[in-house]
DNA sequence: CTTGCTTCTGCAAGTAGTTGCAGGAGCAAG
DNA sequence: CTTGCTCCTGCAACTACTTGCAGAAGCAAG
């Protein structure tokens, strides 16, 4: 698998260590593809080794995050989702109404992140990134 | 108490009831001032009221929230606060590293806002607003 | 002031996610 | 390939918040 290699290199490079458990929980997302919540990872992952604790997911999820290989999408709904974190990532818009998700390009952010950052010195965590609303469908019903 | 009314009202004309519960947990999150989590005004409304239940406390600012009468910053830490909505609010820069959080002027985000609402006629919900990332001290060090 | 519809509340159980702890396992050094 | 330090995991309890339900109460109409 692709992209994996890397992976294990920054966990290692960064001092952690590598547990069956991290590299099930690693698998799990990058085939399952998409936007998975940690129940669905969990459940995949104790397909073939079913002494996994969700605990240990959450745990591994965070520490990925940190990390910057995975990102938390959390929609404000049930349970938050999660995805393999790539460079050239969108950002979404929630509609508060129906619930949908649109995509959204960086550079619509680019313009704010340079602004806190000349101005403030704050430096905006962009991967981490959702938008509620109302879309121009629910706008004009 | 200046405002107090306006809010009454607003309950009224969109159809839902006056409860002393209502009454007293808007009380408490008006007078109480700042930023509160709903424990904490729970805790305030018992004192006076002792038969209140903390699930109501969470159904009332939902509701507070869907009429732009309080105003829900998660910032991502242990629990959730609440405060009055006012027009001309701040929004929040909440540094990764150390915690604090920074006020930051609607107008920063007026420009992204007018993109999309024009682009793809998305309007959104920004009193709802926090963004995460790293302060200009945190860098430094 | 009573009646009756409907909404709201308290209770208790449920959900997503976190945390403390003690035992188990990675991994570097020898 | 053993030793030992330290990090990681599983377990169970806990936190913040939500939800289903049945009874209580607001409020408009008569």
């Amino acid at each position: 698998m692709a992209g994996h290699g890397n992976v294990v290199a920054t966990l290692r490079e960064a001092g952690y260590r590598l547990t069956p458990q991290r590299v099930m929980v690693l698998q799990a997302i990058t085939e399952g593809g998409g936007h998975q919540t940690a129940e669905a990872i969990y459940r995949e992952v104790i397909k073939t080794y079913p002494y996994l604790d969700i605990a240990t997911v959450y745990r591994i999820l965070q520490l990925l995050k940190r990390l910057h290989l995975v990102t938390e999408i959390d929609l404000g709904g049930d349970s938050a989702r999660y995805e393999v974190a790539e460079p050239n990532k969108h950002h979404h818009m929630v509609c508060r109404e129906c619930s949908r998700t649109f995509d959204l390009s960086p550079s619509y952010l680019e313009e704010l992140r340079l602004r806190l950052v000349n101005e403030f010195g704050f430096e905006p965590d962009l991967e981490h990134f959702a938008i509620g609303g109302q879309c121009a469908e629910c706008t004009s019903k």
